[in-house]
DNA sequence: GTCTATACGCCGATAGAC
DNA sequence: GTCTATCGGCGTATAGAC
Protein backbone atom coordinates (compact mmCIF):
# COMPACT_ATOMS: atom_id res chain seq x y z
CA UNK A 1 0.00 0.00 0.00
CA UNK A 2 2.06 3.09 1.63
CA UNK A 3 5.80 3.24 1.44
CA UNK A 4 7.21 1.25 3.72
CA UNK A 5 8.86 4.55 5.32
CA UNK A 6 5.70 4.29 7.23
CA UNK A 7 7.19 1.89 9.38
CA UNK A 8 10.08 3.85 10.35
CA UNK A 9 9.95 5.32 13.54
CA UNK A 10 10.97 8.99 13.68
CA UNK A 11 14.08 9.51 16.05
CA UNK A 12 12.52 10.16 19.10
CA UNK A 13 8.70 11.45 19.72
CA UNK A 14 9.26 13.43 22.72
CA UNK A 15 6.12 14.94 21.62
CA UNK A 16 3.68 12.58 23.66
CA UNK A 17 5.87 13.22 26.91
CA UNK A 18 5.75 16.85 26.62
CA UNK A 19 2.10 17.12 25.41
CA UNK A 20 1.36 15.25 28.27
CA UNK A 21 3.28 17.44 30.50
CA UNK A 22 1.75 20.40 29.19
CA UNK A 23 -1.57 19.03 30.26
CA UNK A 24 -0.47 18.64 33.49
CA UNK A 25 0.71 22.02 33.93
CA UNK A 26 -2.32 23.41 32.75
CA UNK A 27 -4.41 20.86 34.81
CA UNK A 28 -2.33 22.30 37.97
CA UNK A 29 -2.93 25.90 37.23
CA UNK A 30 -6.49 25.45 36.87
CA UNK A 31 -6.91 24.05 39.82
CA UNK A 32 -4.91 27.04 41.83
CA UNK A 33 -7.00 29.78 39.85
CA UNK A 34 -10.05 27.61 40.28
CA UNK A 35 -9.88 27.77 43.74
CA UNK A 36 -8.60 31.10 43.89
CA UNK A 37 -11.32 32.46 41.95
CA UNK A 38 -13.79 29.83 42.00
CA UNK A 39 -15.21 28.36 39.05
CA UNK A 40 -17.22 31.60 37.07
CA UNK A 41 -14.36 33.84 37.69
CA UNK A 42 -11.69 31.37 36.80
CA UNK A 43 -11.41 32.44 33.96
CA UNK A 44 -9.39 30.33 30.61
CA UNK A 45 -6.93 33.35 30.32
CA UNK A 46 -5.97 33.42 33.92
CA UNK A 47 -5.42 29.65 33.63
CA UNK A 48 -3.03 29.84 30.46
CA UNK A 49 -1.40 33.30 32.01
CA UNK A 50 -0.66 31.16 35.65
CA UNK A 51 0.29 27.68 33.31
CA UNK A 52 2.98 30.17 31.18
CA UNK A 53 1.50 29.11 28.01
CA UNK A 54 -0.98 31.31 25.80
CA UNK A 55 -4.97 31.02 25.54
CA UNK A 56 -4.31 29.72 22.17
CA UNK A 57 -2.11 27.02 23.19
CA UNK A 58 -4.65 25.84 25.66
CA UNK A 59 -7.42 25.32 23.36
CA UNK A 60 -5.04 22.51 22.00
CA UNK A 61 -4.69 20.75 25.08
CA UNK A 62 -8.40 21.13 26.05
CA UNK A 63 -11.66 21.63 24.22
CA UNK A 64 -13.20 24.37 26.46
CA UNK A 65 -13.06 25.37 29.93
CA UNK A 66 -15.63 22.46 31.34
CA UNK A 67 -13.16 19.58 29.70
CA UNK A 68 -10.75 21.09 32.37
CA UNK A 69 -12.94 21.37 35.33
CA UNK A 70 -14.27 18.07 34.72
CA UNK A 71 -10.88 16.11 34.42
CA UNK A 72 -9.88 17.44 37.64
CA UNK A 73 -12.98 16.56 39.37
CA UNK A 74 -12.53 12.76 37.84
CA UNK A 75 -9.04 12.98 38.89
CA UNK A 76 -10.18 13.67 42.48
CA UNK A 77 -13.21 11.27 42.27
CA UNK A 78 -10.64 8.50 40.98
CA UNK A 79 -8.10 9.31 43.76
CA UNK A 80 -10.98 9.47 46.50
CA UNK A 81 -12.63 6.09 45.09
CA UNK A 82 -9.47 3.84 44.87
CA UNK A 83 -8.08 5.13 48.46
CA UNK A 84 -11.29 3.73 49.74
CA UNK A 85 -11.33 0.96 48.06
CA UNK A 86 -8.14 -0.33 49.11
CA UNK A 87 -9.35 0.25 52.37
CA UNK A 88 -12.58 -1.30 52.08
CA UNK A 89 -11.40 -4.20 50.53
CA UNK A 90 -8.22 -5.18 52.72
CA UNK A 91 -9.10 -6.39 56.44
CA UNK A 92 -10.49 -3.61 58.28
CA UNK A 93 -9.71 -3.50 62.21
CA UNK A 94 -12.00 -5.48 64.17
CA UNK A 95 -13.56 -2.69 66.85
CA UNK A 96 -16.42 -0.67 65.03
CA UNK A 97 -14.60 2.28 66.60
CA UNK A 98 -11.15 1.09 64.69
CA UNK A 99 -13.10 1.28 61.38
CA UNK A 100 -14.70 4.79 61.73
CA UNK A 101 -10.89 5.83 62.83
CA UNK A 102 -10.03 4.70 59.61
CA UNK A 103 -12.67 6.25 57.76
CA UNK A 104 -12.39 9.70 58.75
CA UNK A 105 -8.89 9.87 58.69
CA UNK A 106 -9.24 8.82 54.53
CA UNK A 107 -11.65 11.76 54.75
CA UNK A 108 -9.28 14.14 56.42
CA UNK A 109 -6.00 13.45 54.13
CA UNK A 110 -8.46 13.71 51.01
CA UNK A 111 -9.67 16.85 52.35
CA UNK A 112 -6.11 18.09 53.27
CA UNK A 113 -4.92 17.86 49.62
CA UNK A 114 -6.07 20.71 48.67
CA UNK A 115 -9.37 22.26 50.59
CA UNK A 116 -9.97 25.31 48.53
CA UNK A 117 -9.76 23.21 44.98
CA UNK A 118 -12.11 20.96 46.64
CA UNK A 119 -14.24 23.14 47.99
CA UNK A 120 -14.98 24.82 44.61
CA UNK A 121 -15.99 21.60 42.80
CA UNK A 122 -18.17 20.84 45.92
CA UNK A 123 -19.58 23.48 45.27
CA UNK A 124 -19.32 25.52 42.07
CA UNK A 125 -18.68 22.78 39.46
CA UNK A 126 -21.80 23.36 37.01
CA UNK A 127 -23.68 19.91 37.60
CA UNK A 128 -23.00 18.09 34.31
CA UNK A 129 -25.71 14.86 34.22
CA UNK A 130 -22.76 13.25 34.03
CA UNK A 131 -21.24 14.63 36.47
CA UNK A 132 -24.02 14.29 39.34
CA UNK A 133 -24.12 10.72 37.71
CA UNK A 134 -20.62 9.98 38.86
CA UNK A 135 -20.76 11.52 41.67
CA UNK A 136 -24.01 10.15 42.75
CA UNK A 137 -22.43 6.69 41.98
CA UNK A 138 -19.62 7.14 44.20
CA UNK A 139 -21.13 8.24 47.05
CA UNK A 140 -24.33 5.81 46.77
CA UNK A 141 -21.12 2.69 46.69
CA UNK A 142 -19.90 4.23 49.99
CA UNK A 143 -23.21 3.79 51.78
CA UNK A 144 -24.10 0.85 50.57
CA UNK A 145 -20.45 -0.48 52.20
CA UNK A 146 -21.30 1.07 55.04
CA UNK A 147 -24.45 -0.54 55.91
CA UNK A 148 -23.48 -3.69 54.73
CA UNK A 149 -20.39 -3.09 57.73
CA UNK A 150 -22.98 -1.33 59.64
CA UNK A 151 -25.43 -4.87 59.48
CA UNK A 152 -22.30 -7.01 59.47
CA UNK A 153 -20.79 -6.01 63.12
CA UNK A 154 -21.39 -7.67 65.84
CA UNK A 155 -20.67 -4.48 68.13
CA UNK A 156 -23.53 -2.52 66.31
CA UNK A 157 -26.85 -1.74 67.29
CA UNK A 158 -28.96 0.09 65.13
CA UNK A 159 -32.73 -0.35 63.76
CA UNK A 160 -32.18 1.11 60.63
CA UNK A 161 -28.66 0.39 58.86
CA UNK A 162 -29.57 2.03 55.32
CA UNK A 163 -30.38 5.41 57.06
CA UNK A 164 -27.46 4.91 60.14
CA UNK A 165 -25.36 4.60 57.05
CA UNK A 166 -26.15 7.72 55.04
CA UNK A 167 -26.02 9.46 57.94
CA UNK A 168 -22.55 8.32 58.96
CA UNK A 169 -21.11 8.64 55.14
CA UNK A 170 -22.67 12.55 55.18
CA UNK A 171 -21.37 13.34 58.94
CA UNK A 172 -18.11 12.37 57.90
CA UNK A 173 -17.34 13.67 54.77
CA UNK A 174 -19.87 17.04 55.48
CA UNK A 175 -18.15 17.49 58.64
CA UNK A 176 -14.46 17.07 58.27
CA UNK A 177 -14.93 19.24 54.74
CA UNK A 178 -16.24 22.01 56.76
CA UNK A 179 -14.79 22.10 60.05
CA UNK A 180 -11.19 22.10 58.22
CA UNK A 181 -11.99 24.65 55.79
CA UNK A 182 -12.79 26.98 58.29
CA UNK A 183 -11.00 30.46 59.03
CA UNK A 184 -9.51 29.01 62.31
CA UNK A 185 -9.68 25.13 61.67
CA UNK A 186 -9.97 22.79 63.81
CA UNK A 187 -7.16 20.54 65.09
CA UNK A 188 -7.26 17.42 62.82
CA UNK A 189 -6.35 14.86 65.48
CA UNK A 190 -8.91 16.02 68.10
CA UNK A 191 -11.72 16.53 64.88
CA UNK A 192 -10.81 12.99 64.34
CA UNK A 193 -10.86 11.78 67.95
CA UNK A 194 -14.64 13.18 68.98
CA UNK A 195 -16.22 12.63 65.59
CA UNK A 196 -14.91 8.77 65.79
CA UNK A 197 -16.67 9.06 69.62
CA UNK A 198 -19.70 10.05 68.12
CA UNK A 199 -19.92 7.89 65.48
CA UNK A 200 -19.07 4.92 67.37
CA UNK A 201 -21.69 5.64 70.70
CA UNK A 202 -23.98 6.11 68.21
CA UNK A 203 -24.32 2.98 66.16
CA UNK A 204 -23.08 1.06 69.75
CA UNK A 205 -26.33 2.31 70.93
CA UNK B 1 -40.43 79.80 58.67
CA UNK B 2 -41.46 77.96 55.33
CA UNK B 3 -45.43 77.50 55.16
CA UNK B 4 -47.48 75.75 56.95
CA UNK B 5 -49.13 73.46 54.44
CA UNK B 6 -45.70 71.70 55.08
CA UNK B 7 -47.49 70.00 57.61
CA UNK B 8 -50.38 69.08 55.60
CA UNK B 9 -49.94 65.19 54.47
CA UNK B 10 -50.54 64.59 51.00
CA UNK B 11 -53.70 62.81 50.56
CA UNK B 12 -52.18 59.28 50.33
CA UNK B 13 -48.62 58.33 49.84
CA UNK B 14 -49.22 55.00 48.68
CA UNK B 15 -45.85 55.02 46.32
CA UNK B 16 -43.92 53.99 49.61
CA UNK B 17 -46.28 50.76 49.94
CA UNK B 18 -46.17 49.93 46.20
CA UNK B 19 -42.48 50.39 46.64
CA UNK B 20 -41.44 48.27 48.76
CA UNK B 21 -43.83 45.84 47.70
CA UNK B 22 -42.35 46.09 44.24
CA UNK B 23 -38.98 45.28 45.94
CA UNK B 24 -40.22 42.01 47.36
CA UNK B 25 -41.60 41.09 43.90
CA UNK B 26 -37.93 41.51 43.06
CA UNK B 27 -36.75 39.61 45.56
CA UNK B 28 -38.95 36.38 45.54
CA UNK B 29 -38.45 36.37 41.46
CA UNK B 30 -34.28 36.46 42.45
CA UNK B 31 -35.17 33.94 44.99
CA UNK B 32 -36.69 31.50 42.54
CA UNK B 33 -34.18 32.56 39.71
CA UNK B 34 -31.34 32.02 41.88
CA UNK B 35 -32.50 28.77 42.89
CA UNK B 36 -33.00 27.61 39.76
CA UNK B 37 -30.18 29.10 37.67
CA UNK B 38 -27.31 29.74 40.42
CA UNK B 39 -26.39 32.57 41.23
CA UNK B 40 -23.83 33.64 37.92
CA UNK B 41 -26.23 32.13 35.20
CA UNK B 42 -29.47 33.89 37.61
CA UNK B 43 -29.14 37.19 35.59
CA UNK B 44 -30.67 40.65 36.33
CA UNK B 45 -32.40 40.21 32.57
CA UNK B 46 -34.12 37.19 33.76
CA UNK B 47 -34.85 38.42 37.59
CA UNK B 48 -37.09 41.21 35.86
CA UNK B 49 -38.75 39.00 33.59
CA UNK B 50 -39.69 36.83 36.52
CA UNK B 51 -40.82 40.01 38.62
CA UNK B 52 -42.76 41.46 35.43
CA UNK B 53 -40.49 44.47 35.14
CA UNK B 54 -38.29 46.03 32.51
CA UNK B 55 -34.47 45.78 33.55
CA UNK B 56 -34.68 49.10 33.50
CA UNK B 57 -37.32 49.40 36.74
CA UNK B 58 -34.89 46.62 38.88
CA UNK B 59 -32.23 48.91 39.01
CA UNK B 60 -34.60 51.91 40.41
CA UNK B 61 -34.86 49.93 43.27
CA UNK B 62 -31.53 47.58 43.61
CA UNK B 63 -27.97 49.56 42.54
CA UNK B 64 -26.94 46.01 41.57
CA UNK B 65 -27.12 42.55 41.33
CA UNK B 66 -24.98 41.64 44.06
CA UNK B 67 -27.41 44.18 46.58
CA UNK B 68 -30.31 41.87 45.70
CA UNK B 69 -28.05 39.04 46.58
CA UNK B 70 -27.44 40.16 49.80
CA UNK B 71 -30.52 40.88 50.99
CA UNK B 72 -31.71 37.32 50.18
CA UNK B 73 -28.72 36.34 52.82
CA UNK B 74 -29.78 38.92 54.89
CA UNK B 75 -32.80 37.86 54.95
CA UNK B 76 -31.81 34.05 55.63
CA UNK B 77 -30.23 35.00 58.53
CA UNK B 78 -32.22 37.04 60.23
CA UNK B 79 -34.99 34.74 59.75
CA UNK B 80 -32.69 31.92 61.35
CA UNK B 81 -30.96 33.77 64.28
CA UNK B 82 -34.25 35.25 65.06
CA UNK B 83 -35.42 31.84 65.44
CA UNK B 84 -32.68 30.27 67.25
CA UNK B 85 -32.73 33.06 69.70
CA UNK B 86 -36.03 32.70 70.43
CA UNK B 87 -35.60 29.31 70.95
CA UNK B 88 -32.47 29.41 72.87
CA UNK B 89 -33.46 32.42 75.34
CA UNK B 90 -36.61 30.54 76.42
CA UNK B 91 -37.10 28.05 78.27
CA UNK B 92 -35.77 24.97 77.39
CA UNK B 93 -36.56 21.10 77.83
CA UNK B 94 -34.74 19.85 80.73
CA UNK B 95 -32.97 16.46 79.09
CA UNK B 96 -29.73 17.06 76.81
CA UNK B 97 -32.11 15.09 74.22
CA UNK B 98 -34.97 17.38 73.86
CA UNK B 99 -32.94 20.14 73.67
CA UNK B 100 -31.08 18.93 70.51
CA UNK B 101 -34.24 17.66 69.28
CA UNK B 102 -35.15 21.18 68.99
CA UNK B 103 -32.06 22.04 67.47
CA UNK B 104 -33.20 19.82 64.88
CA UNK B 105 -36.21 20.70 64.40
CA UNK B 106 -35.28 23.86 63.85
CA UNK B 107 -32.86 23.22 61.27
CA UNK B 108 -35.24 21.50 58.96
CA UNK B 109 -37.52 24.07 59.41
CA UNK B 110 -35.38 26.32 58.22
CA UNK B 111 -34.35 24.37 55.36
CA UNK B 112 -37.38 22.92 53.87
CA UNK B 113 -38.82 26.49 53.45
CA UNK B 114 -36.37 26.64 50.51
CA UNK B 115 -34.16 24.58 50.00
CA UNK B 116 -32.96 25.10 46.42
CA UNK B 117 -32.31 28.95 46.98
CA UNK B 118 -30.48 27.81 50.44
CA UNK B 119 -28.04 25.30 49.14
CA UNK B 120 -27.13 28.61 45.72
CA UNK B 121 -26.78 30.77 49.03
CA UNK B 122 -24.73 28.78 50.96
CA UNK B 123 -22.67 27.35 48.04
CA UNK B 124 -22.37 29.67 45.35
CA UNK B 125 -23.11 33.36 46.59
CA UNK B 126 -20.39 35.93 46.39
CA UNK B 127 -18.22 35.83 49.29
CA UNK B 128 -17.48 39.56 50.27
CA UNK B 129 -15.83 40.33 53.50
CA UNK B 130 -19.10 41.52 55.01
CA UNK B 131 -21.14 38.88 54.38
CA UNK B 132 -18.60 36.51 55.59
CA UNK B 133 -17.97 38.24 58.70
CA UNK B 134 -21.88 38.03 59.43
CA UNK B 135 -22.07 34.55 58.40
CA UNK B 136 -19.23 34.11 61.09
CA UNK B 137 -20.74 35.84 63.70
CA UNK B 138 -23.96 34.40 63.17
CA UNK B 139 -22.18 31.01 63.47
CA UNK B 140 -19.48 31.68 66.43
CA UNK B 141 -22.90 32.86 68.24
CA UNK B 142 -24.45 29.64 68.20
CA UNK B 143 -21.89 27.65 69.03
CA UNK B 144 -20.98 29.43 72.06
CA UNK B 145 -24.04 29.15 72.78
CA UNK B 146 -24.10 25.51 72.57
CA UNK B 147 -20.66 25.00 74.61
CA UNK B 148 -22.41 27.15 77.34
CA UNK B 149 -25.21 24.69 77.18
CA UNK B 150 -23.05 21.87 76.82
CA UNK B 151 -21.12 23.16 80.22
CA UNK B 152 -23.90 23.80 82.28
CA UNK B 153 -25.82 20.46 81.47
CA UNK B 154 -25.35 17.80 84.11
CA UNK B 155 -26.12 15.09 81.59
CA UNK B 156 -23.23 16.20 79.56
CA UNK B 157 -19.88 14.60 79.44
CA UNK B 158 -17.62 15.54 76.76
CA UNK B 159 -13.94 16.39 77.72
CA UNK B 160 -14.48 19.58 75.49
CA UNK B 161 -17.04 21.69 75.01
CA UNK B 162 -15.89 24.25 72.59
CA UNK B 163 -15.00 21.35 70.07
CA UNK B 164 -17.59 19.74 71.02
CA UNK B 165 -20.35 22.38 70.49
CA UNK B 166 -18.30 23.07 66.81
CA UNK B 167 -19.08 19.68 65.59
CA UNK B 168 -22.80 19.49 67.32
CA UNK B 169 -23.73 22.70 65.07
CA UNK B 170 -21.75 21.19 62.22
CA UNK B 171 -23.47 17.88 62.00
CA UNK B 172 -26.82 19.45 62.42
CA UNK B 173 -26.52 22.25 59.72
CA UNK B 174 -24.59 20.60 57.08
CA UNK B 175 -26.40 17.06 57.63
CA UNK B 176 -29.97 18.12 57.58
CA UNK B 177 -28.97 20.43 54.83
CA UNK B 178 -27.35 17.80 52.73
CA UNK B 179 -29.36 14.76 53.72
CA UNK B 180 -32.98 16.46 52.83
CA UNK B 181 -31.08 18.30 49.49
CA UNK B 182 -30.63 14.95 47.88
CA UNK B 183 -32.32 13.45 44.82
CA UNK B 184 -34.12 10.79 47.00
CA UNK B 185 -34.52 12.72 50.74
CA UNK B 186 -34.40 10.77 53.90
CA UNK B 187 -37.58 10.93 55.71
CA UNK B 188 -37.39 14.13 57.76
CA UNK B 189 -39.13 12.08 61.32
CA UNK B 190 -36.16 9.31 60.94
CA UNK B 191 -33.26 12.14 59.60
CA UNK B 192 -34.51 13.80 62.92
CA UNK B 193 -34.81 10.54 65.47
CA UNK B 194 -31.62 9.44 64.45
CA UNK B 195 -29.70 12.71 64.27
CA UNK B 196 -30.85 13.15 68.26
CA UNK B 197 -29.54 9.63 69.01
CA UNK B 198 -26.52 10.06 67.87
CA UNK B 199 -26.06 13.61 69.52
CA UNK B 200 -26.75 12.82 72.52
CA UNK B 201 -24.73 9.51 72.55
CA UNK B 202 -22.16 11.36 71.79
CA UNK B 203 -22.26 14.20 74.60
CA UNK B 204 -23.96 11.86 77.31
CA UNK B 205 -20.82 9.37 76.98
C1' DG C 1 -41.59 55.77 37.22
C1' DT C 2 -41.56 52.48 33.68
C1' DC C 3 -40.19 51.35 29.48
C1' DT C 4 -36.86 50.30 25.20
C1' DA C 5 -32.60 50.48 23.34
C1' DT C 6 -27.98 50.29 23.86
C1' DA C 7 -23.29 51.21 25.68
C1' DC C 8 -19.56 48.86 27.65
C1' DG C 9 -16.72 45.27 29.25
C1' DC C 10 -15.52 40.60 29.76
C1' DC C 11 -15.04 35.93 28.46
C1' DG C 12 -14.78 31.77 25.73
C1' DA C 13 -13.27 30.29 21.62
C1' DT C 14 -11.11 30.68 16.88
C1' DA C 15 -8.27 32.27 12.89
C1' DG C 16 -4.22 32.76 10.97
C1' DA C 17 0.69 34.36 11.14
C1' DC C 18 5.09 32.57 12.28
C1' DG D 1 2.76 23.98 17.96
C1' DT D 2 2.77 28.38 19.93
C1' DC D 3 1.70 32.77 19.51
C1' DT D 4 -1.24 37.38 18.84
C1' DA D 5 -5.30 39.34 17.55
C1' DT D 6 -9.94 39.22 17.32
C1' DC D 7 -14.80 37.53 16.79
C1' DG D 8 -19.24 36.73 18.67
C1' DG D 9 -22.11 36.56 22.48
C1' DC D 10 -23.81 37.64 26.79
C1' DG D 11 -24.61 40.24 31.00
C1' DT D 12 -24.62 44.33 33.82
C1' DA D 13 -25.82 48.74 33.99
C1' DT D 14 -27.30 53.29 31.96
C1' DA D 15 -29.51 56.81 28.89
C1' DG D 16 -33.24 58.82 27.40
C1' DA D 17 -38.06 58.60 25.49
C1' DC D 18 -42.70 58.59 27.12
Amino acid sequence: MTSDQRRIQPRKQPRQVRAELTRQRILTAAAHVFADHGYAAGTTNRIAERAGISIGSLYQYFPNKDAILAELLTRHLDDGTAAATRVLTGPLPDSIEEVFRVFVRLAVEAHLDDPHLLRMLLEQAPRSDELLERIGRVKRTMVDRTRQLLEGHPEVRVADPATAARLVIATVELGVHDLLAEPDPIDARRLEDEMVAMLTRYVTG
